[in-house]
DNA sequence: GAGTGGTCTAGACCACCTT
DNA sequence: AGGTGGTCTAGACCACTCA
């Protein structure tokens, strides 16, 4: 896919002169300098008082046209330590199993997984419902951090019915879980039904990723089904909205005007 | 809807414990009143300067928190006008054909298409490449902007080789596209891409949005193939970011770890 | 300890929407 | 014409990171 200046020039031709405001002027600039790759992914911009003295604007401008960046997912930032060039998205397939492991590593990047806690906790009236159980009844509860060539990306809370996957919590997490669960346990995924939307990272979730309460994020809600219709998995992972992309190819399953 | 003075004793009322820092605190309240209903999308909040007396705070931390909801799709702004709360987002199945008048229809919302520009255009380099055809051959080009309940969500631009259609671009072009392609060319769709990714939404598509130049936006592209893998159209969509969700469904097609 | 971003204040002027 | 958001300024203090 190309990028968005190249977007921009498809949708409406040669970009016009740039007489808005200042912040927009500074935004373009350094969106500019990335999309040239000047600013490789992982550089540190200029400190907000260096861009001062540069632009003679105000901090406040300066900041407005960070968190624009930011927004549009070509800089974050890391607190208190300064702004920094966004590293490419992951692809993500919603229409493939492959778990993060595999896909991270097809397209040439580092995953990392860290358990933050495993627990059995007991079936919230919600979760009794997706699982088909008693409210009440105990699953498995781990929660995970994962890494993309070292940074944080995601924030995961799995949720599995100990009756598939009896014992589980015994087992390293820190690797595959799609793996263990299709090797060790023989559950098969027949079916995936995920959800997307923006949300905001907070508390703790915000906390583990490392980003300020409030920062805009992804949610993408993850259940797995067996032949059976039994649902095997049941995860809410929460991004960094600036490390993933979505991209589907398939077959049509409907023709309707 | 409810009444000013209703929705500001809301806001406004007993607090309950908020530390941290106070654009959060007036984040958490109107998330909050959007959450349990008490302001219901559409009903504009009280202007900045009006929020400034109830809470004592200065306009740039008002901004702050308003921006915070903005980017969460909670809020979005009507250019000097005013801060309003977002209506739902309409569901996005990739997997279904089924084009815009039909999903959002289905999920009981007004959708609504006008038709900014037609014409003949030759084919950039990489058009072609996509279409299959020489550099220069003209294509259809087609600009549209489509609503949801009387609201902008999105500005398109449909790339459509005459080849296929020929005689397109007398017809309205104001109703589906999806529909005219099949009925009247027998079009059938076998394969579709999809890409999204965040963009920001600039210059022309901007004032076509009715957005400010910068506001975030959501990319999708589409690319439909026919079974002889023939481009039956190309597609790029440029949407308000609030306005869409992505709900996938299916059966999986591959199993690793 | 120096420097960074995080937060906040209290103004200002403007373009534009609304009535 | 009055009110709205859009933009900008020039400060301030704080919590935290980093060397």
């Amino acid at each position: 896919m190309a990028t968005p200046s190249t977007m921009e020039d498809f949708l409406f031709g040669p970009s016009e002169v740039a007489s808005g405001p200042q912040y927009l002027a500074l935004r373009n600039r350094i969106a500019e300098g990335i999309a040239r790759g000047r600013l490789a992914p992982g550089v540190r911009l200029p400190s907000e008082r260096q861009l001062q003295v540069n632009t003679s604007a105000a901090r406040g401008t300066i900041r407005e046209a960070l968190s624009q960046l930011e927004a549009e997912g070509l800089v974050y930032r890391r607190d208190r330590s300064g702004w920094y060039v966004s590293p490419p998205a992951v692809t993500y397939d919603p229409t493939r199993w492959a778990g993060f492991m595999t896909y991270v590593t097809e397209q040439g990047r580092t995953p990392g997984t860290e358990t933050l806690s495993k627990e059995m906790a007991p079936a919230s009236p919600a979760l009794a419902d997706i699982f088909r159980v008693s409210p009440g009844t105990p699953l498995y509860d781990i929660t995970r951090r994962r890494s993309i060539d070292g940074r944080t990306v995601l924030i995961e809370r799995i949720m599995v019915d100990p009756a598939l996957a009896p014992g589980l919590l015994a087992h390293s997490l820190d690797a595959s879980l799609t793996q263990l669960l299709a090797d060790h346990y023989h559950l098969a995924v027949a079916r995936n039904r995920i959800d997307m939307k923006p949300c905001a990272l907070t508390g703790a979730t915000a906390d583990a990723l490392g980003v300020n309460p409030g920062t805009p994020g992804l949610l993408v809600v993850r259940s797995s089904f067996d032949a059976a219709g039994r649902v095997v998995n049941y995860d809410h992972e929460y991004w960094r909205h600036d490390a993933i992309r979505v991209h589907v190819d398939l077959a049509v399953r409907e023709r309707t005007g």
